[in-house]
DNA sequence: GGGGAAATTAACCCGTTGGATAAATACTGG
DNA sequence: CCAGTATTTATCCAACGGGTTAATTTCCCC
């Protein structure tokens, strides 16, 4: 759209942060074009190009749009980052390292095993809602048999915590007798990010299956609800009231029915 | 790779089939350069066109290649199907048609509930096995908001009918008192989709991150046959041995470990 | 057996896009 | 305050890629 003037667009005033600095020295000599901000502009940069990966896919995205968007001149990744791939290896590490990141800040250790676990999807669904365009680069490296990945010795030294947790959550279960199996816990894990990842990452095609909206407020509720009660069903014995409702068949309440 | 040769290799000889009129024609005027095959011809573009944008996504889809891949002037492309999109939305409806319609032929009246919900989960997930192009288009598909999907009637005629089975199937078992809750169909069938989908469309990323080849044989069957437990002990409430081993935190079998 | 529509090929067009180069401008240390 | 470096801008371009035009060949039917 603002693919023209966009493209020369300076990071012109920068007005919220540096600007004391700035204004001083613009009374004090000529005004100034520019101004330089090596740190701010790799940021923005690396947030316009993970905008643009996940809205577009590796070979759909456009090296310009990233720089418009990023209030660059092109030039700028490859000075800041590099080409095209070395941009999206560095959103697709950011992406892991995040999620990484927020994943230790969770300790389920403190919690009952089935309290862990339900705060272990909650967390998950809820990340992936917050952050879709995690859903979408992930899908792209996919498409790409996981090629650039294998290459990041970054991202292959960070293993998700949650397997150990996991781990430690599923034996603690079992012994305290709230559980009734010991469950993989990579297998654990794959399951439940599958149940977010599939249905939020699908949702739009689902959505057009099904004739209703899977993103809506009451959907993704019910939805979470699902989860919960299908996970922990499963390990616990015991079924939750959210899981199903009383037999009869098609009484599924109004929100619910297709269109 | 083959770019420039296969470009213009004609659909010469086509040996299997029409071989006999071929060889009438041949030997009693002058050598043909090449056969006419309209319908024949559309669906090894179609075929192609599948590869083509299942392997690299609708913007990285390579138009040559596809004419190439499937034998043809590109050219031919616009004259039997049209541009690109066109194309694209032609493979899309194609690869829904065929699972919609292997769906159709699975018939889950005849079995006991748990039976059923068992196959439903074999069929799924070995159809994604033996369909990886499916998966790869559907996410391709995601990324773009559906937008083709939208615009397709044909597929929006397609219901799937595995939702009225699986509601049929549910009621029965809630009625027979194999299933303690009614469950949504809805949900649960988006449930089984997403054990299977996320499992085998993720395989490069996971692989990856958990330094171990989720696709080999003992990999697949220790998934299958946690997707069939885990959704099995969720409705009936009983486990099965397949689902979890001893409490016993560490002890999997040396298979499962990371490498 | 040949006229003409259908199918296929060959060659070309032109906007796009990733990437490169060199010049201009701001900042920093001495 | 100035010299040298870091950062940004203004252009350029060659390759690519989707799509088109026109000629060529095949085959069906009268």
């Amino acid at each position: 759209m603002n693919k023209l003037h966009s493209q020369t667009l300076p990071c012109m005033l920068q007005l919220a942060r540096r600007d004391q600095r700035a204004i001083d020295l613009a009374k004090a000599k000529r005004v100034q074009k520019w101004q330089r901000d090596p740190e701010g502009m790799r940021l923005r940069i690396l947030e316009a190009a993970k905008q643009e990966f996940a809205a577009h896919g590796l070979a759909g995205a456009r090296v310009d749009r990233i720089a418009a968007n990023a209030g660059a001149n092109k030039r700028m990744l490859y000075y800041h980052v590099g080409n095209k791939e070395d941009l999206y290896l560095a959103v697709l590490e950011g992406a892991y390292e995040k999620i990484r990141s927020e994943e230790r800040g969770l300790d389920l250790e403190h919690l009952d095993p089935p309290e862990a676990i339900e705060r272990l999807i909650d967390f998950t669904w809820n990340y992936f809602l917050r952050n879709p365009e995690f859903l979408a680069l992930l899908n792209t490296e996919n498409l790409a048999k996981a090629r650039h990945l294998k290459r990041s010795t970054k991202v292959k030294s960070m293993h998700s915590p949650f397997v150990e947790m996991i781990r430690t959550v599923v034996t603690r279960g079992v012994e305290s007798g709230d559980f009734r199996v010991a469950v993989d816990p990579v297998q654990l894990y794959i399951s439940i990010a599958a149940l977010c990842f599939f249905y939020l990452s699908n949702s739009a095609t689902l959505s057009v299956i099904f004739g209703r909206d899977l993103l809506k407020k009451e959907a993704r509720d019910e939805r979470l609800a699902h989860m919960v009660a299908l996970v922990l069903a499963a390990l616990t014995g015991k079924s939750t009231a959210d899981f199903g409702k009383p037999a009869t068949s098609g009484v599924r309440p109004p929100a619910h029915q297709p269109v």
